[in-house]
This record gives structure tokens, sequence and C-alpha cells, in this order.
RNA sequence: GCCCGGGUGGUGAAAUGGUAUACACGAGGGACUUAAAAUCCCUUGGUCCGUAAGGGCCGUGCGGGUUCAAGUCCCGCCCCGGGCACCA
């Protein structure tokens, strides 16, 4: 019987979803593993080849632990909100809600003609109702909490309140302030509290509630028109769309994570993560130590943070950030013209500018002076806008001596440079090195670096100037967006305070609008309901201006998938966002898989609201996921073509540019790679032949054609090109002559033998670079097992590696042969004859391979070994239930579809995901003797056989005895000899 | 600049310090076939010597080192990919 694969996958699709094969439910008795996709966004584009690498991993993990006898969790569902929904719904006005359906639908089809185990009863949407009815949730719960210091974990806000009626607001809870650069809140008493308005009472619970409402400086993208995280904006532009960004101060809502940034830091040292993700979050998180520092400012002060507090008596200026609050305040009459205008152009410029001209000086002076807190010296206050506003206090203590940014900016303004380290050639630049000795007049004279810092601290608690302290570069996560396809945020405005809708009250479900832009006013797509208000003592939505108004900004992408991983394991739930039973028994993730992309953004959201729930007794564990592992990037193989862009008009031709060199007459001229390769000299021959061709009236004016030129590559797309590069001429005429809005001729640059030769390259995989391969292609010609082993085939899982399919080959001969050893001519031929040694060999190497492989996640290993046995099985003609039962069994977690069918051909009715791991056995692959390569200075010259139970002595006896190596040592003695049993021999001489 | 990865045949890639290049693609040769497809078999790192059987030398980005033995460990570079960055 030939392998069908389209039969055959079909069939067993078709069996696995009547039967519910993959359904699971919470089942105590049995040990849990829960492995996890990061769920996509579902796309218009469909999926590519390179989407489903990380889910037929997680799945050959979750169908191995299924064999294995564990209860697997393994979901899919959609993070359903996103931009490019919304920005469809603002072109054709369509819901986003209907757009999305289709590309899950879409998706899911894809899905599931690769065979993937997943419990589709599961199935979660980030953007339905009852899912965002337990976002919003937990978005209430974060603004009812605040982060109690002394205790280290999130706590009700109640009893916040409680305690500032008791006891006020004094030390450490003042200290709590954390996000962008804000005026402390001052401490106040009990008695304060009370006589509060509730006015002031909700302002200062702001300053601690996770979720905050703020002025903070955000990343505004004005073309999306929205608020982007930090995250989200990659060098000064959005890194969806690559939209300019620039900084403005923003009432916005955003969550306090920074509170949890040592947690998250110290967290990270117990996952099985992978170094690199590790490392980018500790960078993300950013923690430094050094200390607090104030200056005196007259009555006032300025606060700096620094990390080389050794350094203090270096100090010759301050810098505020342009943002920075002091900034207006501290300047004189004198400065103040100039000052403003600094600050003015230097909060306009946008972060792109400012990284761009990174060499570029500015700075002014703000006339007045801060006290040095040790020498008293009067030191200059400056605005620089190489101080941050959103790092530290928005201000730094200004060492040229120590600090290269400040000795530079010292050098530009003519400021004085203090050397703080002995032998330190300051005329050169700063001496930034940390194993120097300090050289300052004063008590941390002689002292090293890291002691210097110390003993700085001290004295500065001392005499009350400062303190040490850690500080990191996380900020807080904006958390609005000014958007439609979000989940609405939960909150109602009485005279400007937010106030939390209460728990009946959700899903606070999205508004019907009529269009799904900004109002003309610039105010979100919401502010268009026209119910959107609430109605406190009804509690319920009334007419806009009706009732209190409701928030219009909506939740970012980021807010549902911090938490969906939760919901897959009690997902109908309507009481709860899972129940304490479902969650105590699938617990952690075992498996996370998904790409690194992710790194700093979504895997640091969802490990602090894991944190959070986690403070609030909601969840039994503080970590989400176990061990994650990135699956790389699978790449396109882009073709290009160099495209004759311009043509410049030869000098002494202009004057028939009106007539001849019109569009309809100027053909797109595209060159083949080979001669573009050759340079522009060749290109430019060629180019005068065709400018004849096409004018040939010129042809004698051959010393006027100087024809000016410029090459753009361009993608071509691949379904065009051969396996040699060669572009399919009559196919890609016809589909561009088809794409153009007038008719143009398109013609080539051909090499001497009439191809067309493209140039490929390797890139991400996408659209726009015409290089997509599609699933669905690849499954049509070869099926969805081919397919799978194929991916894993290609290297290994965390690596990036360009798509061949030529490649695929091999995997799919090899799916033939494994099927050509249970068959002969047409009819299943299994024996029942007990197994040779050689055989049982085969299995067992198999099997243990395999096996520990899975355990590495060491999937292309595996495939090559299956390849092995095949190859090895059908030498030896072996065609014996015995071995080939136990390697179905391997196999089945790799290519499902194929194994389910032989299963049932060697005469099984259950599905062949129940049936148990085949265990190798160690007595199989003993080996009676052993091939010694035997190695002269470590170069393997001859190889000797001898009884693998031989020993050393033995084997060297034997060795050298034998006449081959005699004559190679030319009867000198050997220096020395080695033998490793089982290994190798080596004669030194 | 700092922090992570990674450089091995024509290609994707294997290799607990112990026979470098498993497995697969591609290429070349052959069998079957009227032919093609499919399938099967052989060869395939470079180079030199030899009619041949066979043998020598060189080879894992570069230069050193440790070791009986290095793709693997150590030191110093180069290149590629990713992350962070006027971060005080």
């Amino acid at each position: 019987m030939a392998y069908e694969h389209k039969k055959i996958e079909a069939e067993w699709q078709r069996r696995w979803k009547e039967q519910q094969t993959f359904r699971v439910e919470n089942d105590p008795s049995k040990p849990k593993y829960y492995a996890l996709d990061m769920f996509p966004y579902p796309s218009g584009a469909g999926l590519h080849v390179g989407h489903p690498l990380g889910y037929i991993a997680s799945d050959i993990v979750a169908r191995y632990k299924r064999h294995c006898g564990y209860n697997v969790l393994h979901p899919m569902g959609y993070d359903s909100f996103g931009l490019p929904a919304e920005q469809y719904a603002i072109q054709t006005g369509q819901h986003p809600a209907k757009t999305t359906e289709e590309n899950a639908a879409r998706y899911r089809e894809q899905l599931d003609r690769i065979g993937f185990s997943f419990d589709w009863s599961r199935e979660v949407r980030t953007s339905d109702p009852k899912f965002y009815k337990w976002t919003q949730w937990i978005f209430l719960q974060l603004f009812n909490s605040w982060y109690d210091p002394r205790t280290d974990k999130a706590r009700p806000i109640s009893e916040l309140i409680e305690r500032f009626e008791n006891s006020g607001c004094q030390g450490q809870d003042a200290e709590v302030l954390t996000g962008e650069v804000e005026e402390a809140l001052g401490p106040f008493t009990a008695a304060e509290w009370k006589g509060f308005s509730e006015r002031t009472r909700q302002m200062v619970l702001q300053y601690f509630r996770l979720a905050y409402l703020s002025d903070a400086w955000v990343n505004w993208c004005p073309a999306l028109g929205t608020v982007l995280a930090n995250d989200e904006v990659k060098d000064g532009v959005s890194e969806r769309g690559g939209h300019p960004v620039e900084r403005k101060r923003m009432h916005q809502w955003s969550l306090r994570i920074t509170a949890y940034a040592q947690r998250l830091l110290d967290g990270l040292d117990e996952l099985d993560w992978s170094g690199s993700l590790k490392e980018a979050q500790r960078n993300w998180i950013g923690r430094s130590t050094g200390a607090s520092v104030r200056f005196p400012v007259g009555d006032d002060f300025i606060e700096v943070f620094t990390t080389r507090p050794d350094t203090l008596f270096g100090v010759s200026f301050i810098t505020l950030a342009p943002e920075h609050v002091l900034v207006g305040k501290y300047t004189t009459d004198a400065q103040r013209a100039e000052v403003e205008a600094y600050v003015r152009s230097a909060t306009n410029r946008s972060e792109r500018e400012r990284q761009a001209e990174v060499d570029k000086i500015s700075g002014v002076f703000t006339g007045r002076y801060a006290k040095h807190p040790f020498t008293g010296a009067n030191i200059p206050i400056w605005v620089g806008d190489y101080v941050l506003a959103g790092y530290g206090t928005g201000a730094v203590m200004a060492v040229p001596g120590g600090d290269q940014r400040d000795w530079r900016f010292a050098k530009h303004f003519d400021l004085p440079i203090i050397a703080v380290t002995e032998g330190a050639d300051i005329s050169k630049g700063a001496d930034e090195s940390k194993d120097a000795v300090i050289c300052s007049e004063g008590f941390l004279k002689g002292l090293k670096v890291p002691d210097a810092i110390g003993r700085a601290i001290e004295e500065l608690e001392k005499r009350g100037a400062g303190e040490g302290r850690i500080n990191y570069r996380l900020r807080d996560a904006a958390f609005g967006r000014q958007r439609y396809w979000g989940e609405p945020i939960p909150i109602y405005y009485k005279d400007d305070i937010p106030y939390a809708l209460p728990e009946s009250a959700l899903p606070l479900e999205l508004p019907v609008v009529d269009k799904f832009q900004p109002t003309e006013t610039g105010e979100p797509p919401l502010a268009r309901a026209k119910q959107w208000a609430w109605d406190e003592t009804k509690e319920r939505i009334v007419a806009t201006g009706e009732g209190a108004p409701l928030e219009t900004t909506t939740m970012p992408g980021w807010a549902g998938s911090s938490w969906y991983y939760l919901r897959y394991m009690d997902p109908h739930n309507e009481e709860r966002f899972a129940s304490p039973e479902a969650l105590k028994y699938w617990g952690q993730i075992d498996l996370y898989i998904g790409g690194s992309e992710h790194a700093t953004g979504h895997l640091l959201y969802f490990r602090f609201w894991t944190k959070f729930l986690y403070d609030l007794g909601l969840i039994p564990f503080d970590e989400p996921a176990k061990k994650l592992v990135n699956q790389g990037m699978i790449q396109g193989v882009s073709a290009l073509l160099p495209f004759l862009g311009k043509i410049g008009v030869p000098k002494g031709l202009e004057h028939l540019s009106g007539n001849s060199f019109t569009a309809e007459t100027t053909p797109m001229l595209y060159v083949s790679g080979s001669i573009a390769a050759q340079g522009d000299d060749a290109v430019k021959q060629l180019l005068i032949k065709k400018f004849k061709e096409y004018w040939p009236a010129y042809s004698d004016n051959e010393s006027l054609i100087h024809l000016d030129f410029k090459m753009v590559p361009v993608n071509i797309d691949i379904k065009f090109v051969d396996e040699h590069n060669a572009l399919q001429i009559e196919g890609f005429v016809k589909e561009k002559e088809g794409n153009l809005a007038e008719p143009r001729t398109i013609d080539f640059l051909r090499d001497p033998d009439g191809r067309v030769l493209t140039i490929r390259e390797v890139e991400k995989m996408s659209k726009s670079k015409l290089n997509v391969v599609n699933p669905d292609d690849i499954i049509e010609r070869y099926g969805a097992d081919t397919l799978r082993l194929y991916e894993m085939f290609l290297g290994p899982l965390e690596q990036s590696k360009p798509w061949d399919t030529h490649g695929i080959e091999g995997t799919s001969r090899f799916l033939k042969k494994f099927w050509n050893l249970f068959f002969e001519s047409d009819i299943i031929s299994v024996s029942e004859e007990a197994p040779t040694d050689a055989e049982q060999k085969v299995l067992h190497a198999t099997l243990k391979k395999v096996t520990e492989d899975i355990g590495k996640m060491s999937f292309n290993t595996s495939v090559a070994q299956f390849m092995i046995a095949a190859n090895e099985l059908s030498a030896l003609k072996c065609h014996k239930r015995d071995i080939l039962e136990p390697l179905t069994i391997a196999l089945a977690p790799f290519a499902p579809h194929i194994a389910e069918e032989l299963w049932k051909e060697l005469g099984h009715t259950e599905s062949i995901s129940t049936a148990a791991w085949p265990q190798w056995h160690a007595k199989f692959l003993v080996e009676s003797s052993f091939n010694y390569p035997i190695s002269f200075n470590g170069k393997t010259r001859l190889q000797l056989e001898f009884p693998a139970t031989m020993d050393a002595k033995a084997v060297e006896a034997a060795v050298l005895a034998n006449p081959e190596v005699q004559q190679r040592m030319e009867g000198k003695a050997p220096k020395k000899v080695i033998v490793v049993p089982k290994r190798i021999v080596n004669i030194v001489m």
C-alpha cells in the first residue's frame, strides 16, 4: 500500500476532532504537565512556515508526556486585540471583531492541518468579553492595591487607608513613589489625613495604587494616535509601523511594575530560561547601586542619584534634565529667557533626534548655585539634555574628572575639571576606572574606589546629606491606549477623580461607535460612544453626559497576555478567573515556547502580574513559567533583482524627453544579478544597446548616449524563481503587467544565455519581502507529518535558519521508507518472529537517543536517528512487530498521523496517543568488541578491534604487538602509551 | 561602548576533551524504464604521490597556550546575529 499522506492526515484529524482525543480534564489522580505556546495575534496574512516551528516542538513534548502517563494541558488561543484589525477597521469601517473572527478562523484551519494535539475546548480569545471580564477584574485588583515595602508585597489599598487613619504617612511609606519624575509627596499625620478632602485623599492614594493615573512623560506616536510603552519603541520610532515617536506629558494610566523590580530580578535565578533572555531582562530592569545625595539650594535641595559617591569631591556642577520640575523654580530672572528657550527646544527635539545627535553637546546655566554637602562650595546648576528625565532623579552631580559625559560637557562650557583619581590625566578625558585610588583631599584620600564608595555613603548618612540607594532603569508601564480595539478600562470619573466600577458591572463591554478614529478634538475613539457614562446609583451604563464619564482609553495589547495562561486552566468559569482547584492542580507552566522578541515586553509583564496575583493570595505560585525556550526565526530566502529606478536623460537629448521618454515608452528595466555584479560599466553597455532598440532614431548619435542610472534592488516574488535562481520571466511579466495601473513595457538586461538571475538573500520572512512560504502548500504536496519532521530537522530549535523547501525531500523519503517497513506490495506484512540482536540494537539505540533528545529539546538529532533506524532496518530487511511497534510509538509525537495509521494497521483500535512510551534497555546496546582507533601523537593511523572487556594493560600489549603498529614505531620505544578503554589508544613517540 | 549568542563541507547541520564532517539536501556516476517520474546502489572536505590497491600532508574564523589528545578548555584578536545604551 502506498503512503497516501492526504487521505491519512485528513482521516486522523477528523477522528481526533470527533473523539476529542486531546481533550483534557483536571484529574488530580494523574501527574500534570503544562506545555504552552505563546498565543498568536491572528493577522490577515495567515501563517507562514516560521510560525509553527515552536508549536511543533511543544506539540512533540506534549504528546511525549502523554505517552509517559502525564495529564497534559496543551491549549491554544488568540491574542486577538491589536492594531492591524483596528487600522483595517478605520480604513473600511468594518468592525474589528469581524476581521478578528475571520482571521482566527483561518488560523484555526491552518493549525488543524498541521495536526496539533491542542485541546481546543479550552480556547481563549483576549477580545472575548467573557475573557476580558477577568482582565478588567485583575485591573481593578491592581487599582485597589498598593505595594507595602515592609512586607514586600502588594496589599489591599484599604489597609493603607486604615494605616493613614491611624498613623498618617511617615518614613518608609512616603518613599514608595516610583514612576516618572514627580513632585515628592510630603509626610502627613493621621489628623491631617482625616482633615483632607475626599479629592485630596484620592489624589494621595494615586501615589500608591498599583494601577494609577498620573501626569507622566509618555512616548506619544502621532501617526498611530496612541501612547506606546518603552519596549514598543525602537530607535525612536514605533516598533509596529516605524512611525516617529515624541515625548509628551500626558494624563496617563500606568502600572507600578517598578515596585516589583527587585523581585523580578531575583526571581530570574531559579528559572530554567535561556541565559540571554535572563540577561535581557536584567538589563531592562537595570539595577544599579549607589547613593542618593542632596545638594542644598537655599532652604530647598536637589536630589541626585550617583553610582560613584566616592567622586563627590570632584563635583564641579549639577545638571538637571530639561524636563526637571526644579528647572523653572531655580532659574534666575537674568537667565530665564535663555533657559526657557533651551528647555523648549530640548523637549521639542524628538527622541530620535536626541539619539542621532549624541555628539552634539548643549546646555544652559540656570544662574543658581547649590551647596556642596561636604565642602560647602558653590556648585553651579546647569540644564543639559544629556540628562534623562526618566532615570534616577532626573538630575546628576557632574564629576568631569570621573565621568566622560560630564567631562565633555565641562570641556564644552569651560567648567572646572577636578581630578578624582590618582594618576589620571584629566586633560585628555575622565578616568572611569573602578580600580583607581581616590586622590581628593579629605576622608576619601588614598582609598580604592569600592572602599571609598562605602566610606562616602557612611559619611553622607552621618551628615544627613544622603544615603545608600538602589536605582532601577525599569519604568512604570504605560497602560492606556488611545485606541478602540482593546479592553475598556473599568473606571469612571467624579470630579476628575478615577473610581473603580463595581465588579458586578464587568465585563464593561466595548461600546458601539460610529467610526473607529479619534474624535475631532483628539479624544480616543471611545469618546464617540453615545452610551458611555456610569450611573452610580442605578449601577448601569447610561447615555454619555447623563452620568459619570467612563474612561475612554483602552488597555494595551499585553494586558490579556499577562494572565491568559491561567484562564486555560479553567476557561469557562463564570465565577472566578480560574478555580483555586484548577490553579493548584495545573500550577506553573512546565514548558513555555515562543519568540525571543517578547524578552522584555510580554515576559516581564507576565511575571509581574503573576507575582501580583500571588501577593493577593489568588494563585499559589509567583513565577508563571518554569522553563522557557525561544524558538529561532525561520528566515525566508528572498529573491532580488536590481531595478533601474531612475534613468537620467542624457545630455544633449533633453529636448527629446517630452515626446520620447514618456511612461508608456520607457520600459521598466530589471537587471540580471550576474550582470549587475559585473559593475556599472557592463550594465551601461547593455543599457545603451537597449536604448537603441527602443529609440533607433538615435542609434547614430552614440556619442550623445551617456545614460545615468540608479540600480535599486527590489524583491521578486519567490514563486517566479527556480532552483537555479533564474527568473521565470513569462509568469513574472504576466503578473507584473496585471498589477500595473498604466500599461508599461517590462524588459530585462539578460545574461548572454537569455536568462535573468536573481540575487538570493536570507532575511526575515514577510509578506512585504515576497519570500513567504505557506505551510498549506507544503502540506498539500508533502503532508503535515513531513512538514513537522522537516521543521524539526532543519537545526536546533533556538537557532534561526533559512527555509529551503528543497531539503524537505529527505524527510519525505524517510516517511515513505518507514512506511515500507510495514508493507510488502500493498499488504501489511509484519512478522511475529523474534528480533535478532542487530535489530534490537537499532531499536534500543533509537529509543535511547530519542528519549534523551526530547529531554534536551534536541529534535533535529532525534529525526536524524529515526532516519538512521529506517535505513538500517531496511538494510536488515526487518519487518518484525517487536521492533516496529515500539518504534512507531516513538515516532508518534513527531509524525502523529502516519503513526496512528500504522498503529491501526498493526491491529490496535485505540489512538496511539494512549500507548505507553517504550523504554530502552542497556542490555541490547552492549558491544562485544570495540574497534579502537590507534593514534600516534594524537593522529589516528589505524584501527584494531579488541573485545570490549579487555582491560587497558592487555589492550596496550596487544596494540604494541601488532605488526603494523611496530612498523610505524620503526623499532623505537614509545615514550608513553595512553589507553582509554572503549575509546582510544594513543602512542606517544 | 557594554552584555549575550554564534563562526565546522557547495548547503541545513552532527560530535560526554578521545576516529571531525553523523543525518539530510545538492552535485556526479550507475541500475530499472521506450522515456520521464518514482525507487534503488555507488562517489562526494581540500590537496599531493601512485596505472592501481593504497598512502602522505593540510583542514572546525585568526594568533597563541594547556594536554598524551582541543571544534570542545584558557588568553588575545577578527567577523556575523541579537539585546542595551548620553543610565549618572
